[in-house]
DNA sequence: TTTAACTGGACTACTTAACAGTCCAGTTGT
DNA sequence: ACAACTGGACTGTTAAGTAGTCCAGTTAAA
């Protein structure tokens, strides 16, 4: 989330162009669901402006995100630029790594989810303005009928969920727990193909509108936590390839590695 | 800790040099009290090779240091490198700011370290080893020689700290803690200055460890919520430049601003 | 239909960061 | 006295990024 650069003297300095930052933040926010199938680019001039690198900089991070597939310069035409596929040739887009997150296990994840994302939804319900309620029951309604496409599913989940994170007067841990929502998307894209899934976080989206609106924090937070649960389920049920549910640990667990 | 890097795309591209980042870098080292007044950096080549870097961009970066009084070469002679000052004609390093950090307030950063070390540290004490607790009891009587140096009880913080949260399996939330715990160094550095906060320090640490040596999870989380309640204490003391405690809130607190 | 404002493609000349290599004078510890 | 270091100071080279220009095609409004 929010880093204090403190890696030690010894570890070798990571240079990366300004090419590289460009195609990987492209890339990222492709990943994250933000800029989805068909969405076009701002023009290569106007990336360079708000960028605020040189016009060729900008070619360049999207010439070789055109060479790897990622975005398509229009077909025939040389007018607009680029349309974004999520997934090429069966490749799909971000750094999915079944049984670890950023180096993280699933299961410390789970464990960091559980405990802070249910302290942060517990004090958004006492901050939730009407006008965001109102907007989570127009979000169900727009899931509701995002029920066949995972990929549009998983957009307005992420919209659901950062609206209730972020009505919480922590913002340091708001931004934390984004942070481990971010992590678990590519996750969850797989999972949402599996049937019913999509179906089941509705249902908890539902129950979690209700206790909002109830203004109970409690029951916000037990609602959130079902979630997590159900969620880390089907994680699992993913990283064991299809078949079976395990139980939830709900326990810590992570590779051990001391100063 | 670590970032998801997921910046929108009209933010512009943060370039950076290899120079600047190898400053930075040695910047923080300093401000997070790892690197201290006195001590010696390794050579220009040695800091070449293990920064992956040419020798000529490591002499850049020590350079401008030495310009900016950060570090010194060492007097007239012109063998060994640099000695770090701490604070440089009154200066200190780091971003100071009394009332946030990194953006966050420091009721922020309270009710994350309350909600989450507690956590951590509950965790700890079920799998810290009998070697950690022993290097602890060293630490305690190496605080008690430091009690009139801040800077070096500090250090000896520091580590007593680090060595407790990374006992705990979770490294992804251990790592959380330490950045939060990193984050108040400065203010900690001013708060320390305050006669017998040293002192009150010394005396939460050996309560931990008689907690830790119980292997009492829930009296060791009750052991950190007290030292840091007391900590936040002290902050707002400095804060308020001086004079009277206010009570703490241990409540949420900071500025909003949702997505 | 004409026209003005866009788009991306392509190319130039220039600046700068970083690299790799060398040689030197002084300091250190044996 | 010696070998093994240190930082200082050069060199030439490579690659990235900048700034500018010109062009051909598209688009939408006049």
């Amino acid at each position: 989330m929010m880093p204090v650069p403190l890696s030690p003297l010894h570890e070798a300095i990571h240079k990366q162009t300004a090419k590289e930052m460009i195609r990987d933040k492209i890339v990222s926010l492709i990943a994250s669901g933000i800029l989805q199938v068909g969405d076009e680019l701002p023009s290569e001039r106007e990336l360079a402006s708000m960028l605020m690198v040189s016009r060729e900089t900008v070619r360049g991070a999207v010439q070789r995100l055109a060479g790897e597939g990622i975005v398509q310069v229009s077909q025939g035409a040389r007018t607009r630029i680029a349309n974004v596929n999520v997934d090429v040739g069966g490749q799909r887009i971000g750094v999915t790594n079944p049984t670890s997150i950023n180096g993280y296990s699933l299961d410390a994840v789970h464990a960091a989810r559980l405990l802070v994302e249910t302290a942060v939804v517990a004090d958004a319900a006492k901050h939730l303005s009407t006008e965001d309620i109102k907007r989570l029951e127009e979000s169900i309604l727009v899931q509701e009928q995002a029920c066949n496409d995972p990929v549009r599913f998983l957009i307005c989940d992420r919209e659901f969920h950062l609206t209730i994170y972020y009505a919480s007067e922590n913002r340091l841990l708001a931004d934390f727990v984004v942070d481990l929502y971010t992590y678990m998307l590519d996750h969850r894209r797989i999972a949402m193909g599996k049937p019913g899934a999509i179906e089941k976080s509705l249902e908890d989206h539902r129950f979690i509108v209700r206790a909002l609106k109830m203004r109970n924090p409690e029951a916000v937070s037990a609602a959130f936590s079902e979630h997590i649960l159900r969620i880390h389920d089907t994680s699992l049920a993913v990283d064991a390839d299809g078949a079976g549910f395990k139980p939830a640990p709900a326990s810590w667990g992570n590779e051990k590695e001391p100063a």
